[in-house]
Formats: C-alpha cells, sequence, structure tokens
DNA sequence: TTGTATGCGTTATCAT
DNA sequence: ATGATAACGCATACAA
C-alpha cells in the first residue's frame, strides 16, 4: 500500500470521473473536451484536490519551469534585491527560482553550473567568480556583471556611464581633488569599468584624481594606509571620494570619521549599487543607483525567450545618482 | 530526433559501457556490482559525462531533494540573512532551495503552499501571515515566528527575553522613562512576546514606560505624533526607545534627528532583529540579535528528521544584545 | 471527439 | 552477480 500519503494522480481523477486517462489529460491543459465530459473531469479535480505533479511533467516535456540562480549571497544587499526582482520576473512567466549561494566559490560555481546543466533547469543566471566556467551551449545561460563569452549574453548596469556620472556629480558638488577607491576581483569584468567611467569623467572635468586599487584577499588595511599617507595637519589631500561599491564606502566613511573627518562637510563620498537597508528605506549613502529591477527582468527576458539567435553579447542598462547624506547636496 | 540536445541517459551509458540499464543503475547508486563491470560503467560515465535526472529519481521515489522556503521578501536584511542560512544548511544535506517570495500577498502564501503540496517539494519553511493556511499534513512544514497549530513546529528567537533584555540594557544604561515601538502584524505571532518581554522587565526594573503599538497598514504618522505629543522644550518624555525591529529604530532615530534629538545623547535606541548591512559590517542600530545561523538550522534539522513523532510545537532559541552606536555603550 | 498505448529516465523486482 | 521488465505520473500520437 504506497498509495496511502501521496498524492493523487490523474488515473484517480480519470476513475473517480469514469472517464479515460487522456481526457483528463486534455482538460487539464485546455484541450477542447465535450463539456459534459470536461464538466466531470472538473469536479472530480476538485473534489480530489487534484493537481498536475510538474516533475512527471518534465520528465516528459524535458522542460521543469524552474531557473536556477547563482549568486555569492543574499547577505549582500545589492545582491538580495537581485535576488528578490528576479523571483518577481519569474514569478510572472510561472517559473519558479532554485537559489543557489556558491559564497563566491569557485568550485561550487561549477558544482551548480554542472547539476542545472543536466536538464535539471530550464535555464541559469548566474553571477559568479570563476574565470573558466564551463557551460555547455544545451542549458540557457545569462550572466550578469561579467562576460562569459560571445554566445553568453551578459546583463549588467552602465558601470562606465556611472563611473563617470560620480566624477560629475562631485566636479558639481564643488570637489577639486578626488580618489577612486577599489576592492573587489581583479578577473575582467563589468564593474572594473566603473574606475575608467569615473577617471574619464575626471579628466573631462579637470578634477585631479587619485586610483587606489586592490583586490578582494588584500587587506583593507592598505585602505586606511592610503588616506592616512594623504592626511595632512588635520585636513585630507581629497574633498570627494568614490567608492566602487556602497559597501565599501561604509567603511570607508567610518575610517574618515575615526580620523576626525566629517562626512560631507570634510569629504563628500560616493558609492555604488543604490540598495537600500529595508527595501524601501535610506540609502546607505550617497549613491549611483544600479537598475536592479530591469536588470532582472532583462536578465529573466533574455533568458526565457525562445529565440537563442538573437542574443546580444552584452546589455548595459542605464544608472542614475541618488544623494544619500554623505554628499553636499541632501 | 529529439535526443541531440539532450543529456546522456543511463540507457546511453549502459550502450557505451556495453552492459544492462540495470547495472548502470546499480553503479550509480553505489550497490556492489562485479569489478570488471564497475570499471567500465564509470568509464561510460566519464566520457559522455552522465549525471542522473534527479527529476526522474524524484518520480519513482516520489522525492525530490528540493525545500521550499517561503518568505515576504529578501530586501529585509533579516529575512536575507535567514534564506541565506536556510540554503547553506540545505545544502549540507544535499538538498535545493525553493525561495519564493510571497510579498506578504495572504493568497501567494497559500498559492506556494497548494504547489509544494503536491510531492513537488519534500517539504516547506514558511515565514507567513495568513492567519488560516491550509497545510495538509502529508508535507513535512516548518513555521518561522508563527505558530500555526499543535502539528507544526514553530522555530522563532526566544522573543520574550528579548523584550526583557532591552529593558533590562536600557535599565543599565540609564534610562528613566521608556517607551516601546511596534508595527507589525496584529495576528498573534511570536515577535509580538516582545512587548511583553519589555514590559515584563521594565517593572522588574522599575522603569517608567509606555506602550505605542499600530498595524502594518497604519500610517507611520501615528509614532511621529506620538513623540511629539511627548516633546515638550526640547526634552522628549523618553530617555530610551524599543522598537519591534531595526527597521523600525532607523526610521525613528532619523525623526528623532529631525526633531533636533541627538541619539544617543540625548535619547538612547534599540531594535530588534541584528541584521547587519552587509553581512559582515556593522548593525544598523544597538539591537537584540536573533541567532539567524541557529534559526536556519533547527528549522531543516526539524524538517528533514524522519521522525514525525517527535516534533516539538515550539523552539526558542536565545538572542543577544549587540552595540550598535545609538546606545551610550559604545 | 474520446480512448489506448507508448515513452520520458529511473529504480526495483524478478528470472537467469 | 547480471540482465530484462514493470512501474512512477504525465503527454501525445494514433486508433476507434
Amino acid at each position: 500500500m504506497k498509495r496511502q500519503n501521496s498524492a493523487p494522480t490523474m488515473k484517480d481523477v480519470a476513475r473517480e470521473a469514469g472517464v479515460a486517462l487522456g481526457t483528463v489529460s486534455k482538460v487539464v491543459n485546455g484541450i477542447p473536451v465535450g463539456e459534459a465530459y470536461r464538466k466531470k473531469v472538473e469536479d472530480a479535480i476538485e473534489k480530489l484536490n487534484y493537481q498536475v505533479n510538474s516533475y512527471a511533467q518534465g520528465l516528459k516535456a524535458n522542460k521543469t519551469c524552474t531557473v536556477a540562480l547563482l549568486l555569492p549571497s543574499t547577505l549582500n544587499p545589492f545582491f538580495a534585491e537581485l535576488a528578490y526582482y528576479i523571483d518577481i520576473a519569474l514569478l510572472k512567466r510561472k517559473y519558479r527560482m532554485l537559489l543557489c549561494c556558491t559564497a563566491s566559490d569557485i568550485n561550487a560555481e561549477q558544482e551548480y553550473i554542472t547539476m542545472a546543466q543536466q536538464n535539471k533547469v530550464d535555464g541559469i543566471i548566474g553571477l559568479t567568480y570563476n574565470p573558466n566556467l564551463r557551460i555547455e551551449e544545451s542549458t540557457p545561460y545569462v550572466s550578469i556583471d561579467r562576460s562569459l563569452g560571445p554566445r553568453i549574453p551578459c546583463v549588467a548596469s552602465d558601470n562606465f556611464a556611472g563611473g563617470h556620472l560620480a566624477a560629475e556629480k562631485l566636479a558639481d558638488l564643488g570637489c577639486k581633488s578626488v580618489a577612486f577607491l577599489r576592492t573587489g576581483s581583479s578577473l575582467s569584468n563589468e564593474p572594473n569599468k566603473r574606475k575608467a567611467g569615473f577617471e574619464n569623467g575626471c579628466l573631462a572635468r579637470h578634477l585631479n584624481y587619485e586610483l587606489k586599487i586592490i583586490d578582494d584577499g588584500d587587506p583593507f588595511q592598505e585602505f586606511i594606509d592610503f588616506l592616512e599617507m594623504h592626511y595632512h595637519k588635520g585636513r585630507l589631500d581629497f574633498d570627494g571620494l568614490f567608492c566602487v561599491n556602497d559597501e565599501l564606502a561604509c567603511r570607508i566613511i567610518r575610517v574618515l570619521q575615526n580620523m576626525g573627518l566629517r562626512v560631507p562637510e570634510d569629504v563628500q563620498v560616493i558609492g555604488f549599487d543604490g540598495a537600500k537597508g529595508f527595501g524601501h528605506g535610506d540609502y546607505y549613502c550617497s549613491t549611483i543607483v544600479q537598475p536592479t529591477a530591469e536588470i532582472a527582468e532583462m536578465c529573466v527576458e533574455l533568458l526565457l525567450q525562445g529565440n537563442m539567435s538573437v542574443r546580444p553579447p552584452l546589455i548595459c542598462l542605464p544608472v542614475s545618482y541618488a544623494a544619500g547624506g554623505t554628499t553636499k547636496d541632501m
């Protein structure tokens, strides 16, 4: 006796309704069927509280209506927002989301992809760091923030424009001498264009600028040293800082405060990402806002549109600036 | 011709290895098999890059190795942390996580549960608001923060103790007159015990206290009115506030600052949740910290332990206090 | 239009 | 110990 605790199947419905199995299937899938039959089947479905088993369906159709999202974690508010909006976008299309937190682990990334590769999911959206992921062409894949090759679409915000915008804002706000601070992955990715955009903007506005760039493993102390090196008699050489993301901006602001500097009075700081503490709350700092919802929507749209031929290799979505209390424009 | 883009199946492996289908299955599942056969099969698996189709497996075994997590959203850092740690806990047990953001929508909650009900997932962990969810007994379910009945385990932090702790801390920090501020759901849930614990603590420490409690739909303005009503000649009647969560605490702090009050000099504020902005960063405010990782681990353990008979109805995990700059103990 | 039969990839029960 | 075969729940081509 195994049938006891299990959900009712099509066969049960067919028996209950007194019709054939195929008829039930047709009703379930909206294929025209005699009115009287349809009624009987629907009643039986109602009575038994029947619902299709999507795994059996998937086995048959080779389609699971599930998409995997690979993310380092949801602890970072930007990633958390991404997860939220991607779930919304998928839901709209009747897809479910398998969330896979990779903890930026190279092997975990590959494992998840390999897992998904074998028709376990219909597609993958990944924000990954593994420089040499093996991705078979059979599984639709959309990458966020990192170009993985010409055949795999990459969606990102317009990081170059964002960097440029940051420089312009600092110039507008009266800065004369600024710096760009970056942690992150050294391997080429879209966010790294923030630097180039910023430099470009500084040049355009005749801002003096310096760069301090370290990699993820490097000690944070290097930033502190850098700032202290530019600190003379109670004054910092810079009146404006652009940090590669809001997280870094927050940490840097604390360092500045510990040095006795006031933000934004003495130094103005702009971050990047534009995540909000509680979804609808305040920004962590003045920031370049990524269009998270649009990125999410674009990823899903690209992933699920059947037309594999029109897959643009790189899509950059427009960013905007938002004051968040760490600049003088509040 | 349909076989082209699909993953290799056991049948392919069997043909490649020149053995029978059943033999391949045995090798895959670690069932003893002749050494020479095993080698052949393993080579074939390697060569074809074969991997079992877990949906077919699930169809057969009525088990999908997938758990659904129902959450209002991941925008709130506490929820985001929960999602992260639950994913980790599931991964440890070779389970995958389907993340379902319900946006606190009553119907979405029920829909997700109904979906999961039909052996689509092996279990559900839910943080929900629907007062009358229908949950069949067949699907293992663990609830967070809300008791859904005697047969469904509820995991929460010790909210009563947390409230008590907040009162004690405020007393220790020199407060004489305090208030408790709450938004949230009016229906009975675990977090609502924060109030009772706080009152209890205030009484124990002979603190004067007031309560201002509004429901989720109510206008935030009510808090502002409440505070202004207790604001006379540049002084607030309270020197300490306990907010039901960090989100509210942050908003209230801004209101206080707009009124010209300094935090923590004039008013000390304690929140609840203990989420950190970027996972490893700072707390948003002084706060009662929920043991998120432990809650996650407990939920998963409870959900997946086969023994349905030993299911405690309510588990409260210990909280702790953390200074976060909005009290005088930094 | 309705019913029947076959196959999806796997596991498990049988003979061999 | 190994190989053939049925069954899991569903969809569909085909027969009635």
